[in-house]
DNA sequence: ACTAAATTTGCAACATTGATGCAACAATCT
DNA sequence: AGATTGTTGCATCAATGTTGCAAATTTAGT
């Protein structure tokens, strides 16, 4: 497990420090997604805020973990699971978040459908959210 | 166009004044989707921010306009055109969001695709959100 | 293993965004 | 017009996010 960190970061040419490891202890113990809230939370009381948004923010541009959009300004975090690399995203599934619970989970086998776009809309990228309830809730 | 904007609010049953009535104007003469600092802007210097926050939420909750999900942690509001009635939105449609002049647009005519979710999940509304290159930035 | 260079962290201070209670005010209904 | 209800603005507060800089840690070179 702490192997498997390590390598994560390494192989993302990041240098291995204390905080980077223990956030990314944080996301592979959970399978929803996480705020940056959730972060501080779980992270324990040991870092400082400004800590969390950076190691967020890098792990975001190296492609370990992607954002989800929500109505509600609250970004939320998830690991990538199918080995993104740099630039080369395939976070194309569809995210659900659940009214109930309130969690947000990747659907990794639900990939997002193509849509045909009015004249000289040109496609770069696409997010699917669906809100509803999920299998636990009912 | 006056008259537009006090009929709106009176078949929403919402009091016409000042704010409400320069607010929905602000959308009416723009054609993406606004986010609430622009609102700020072009409403003039002459409404507490307050009251900015507070006309929104009252448009949104009536289904007079929509919320469009960023990754930005900047919410987005858009008229809803379709007869939107409260509770009743159809504002099934897709929206885009271009990189180059970094408007949001929405594609009134195009709508979201449904997509098989797995055992269990319930869905109850779908937000789809296309980045990319409009057709005005080429 | 030790040192120098490069990154990363934490702190302080600040900007922005959003919420709430309350008094003053304006709109609606009769 | 007058009473009632709803709306606005102000002051205040809380949460969220950003930046510059010095100290600490990591990495790489020898």
């Amino acid at each position: 497990m702490n192997d498997e960190i390590i390598h994560i970061l390494k192989q993302n040419s990041l240098s291995v420090t204390g905080s980077r490891q223990k956030i990314l202890e944080v996301f592979l113990a959970t399978d929803g997604a996480l705020a940056h809230t959730d972060i501080e939370k779980r992270a324990g009381e040991s870092f400082d805020r400004v800590t969390v948004y950076r190691t967020l923010q890098t792990f975001a541009e190296k492609g370990i973990i992607h954002l989800i959009p929500t109505t509600d300004n609250s970004i939320k975090y998830a690991l990538c699971k199918n080995d993104c690399a740099p630039g080369h995203h395939h976070d194309d599934h569809v995210h659900f978040i659940c009214g109930e619970c309130e969690k947000t989970i990747c659907l990794d086998n639900v990939t997002v459908p193509e849509v045909k776009l009015p004249e000289g809309f040109i496609p770069n990228h696409t997010e699917m959210v669906v809100k509803g309830v999920c299998g636990e809730c009912r």
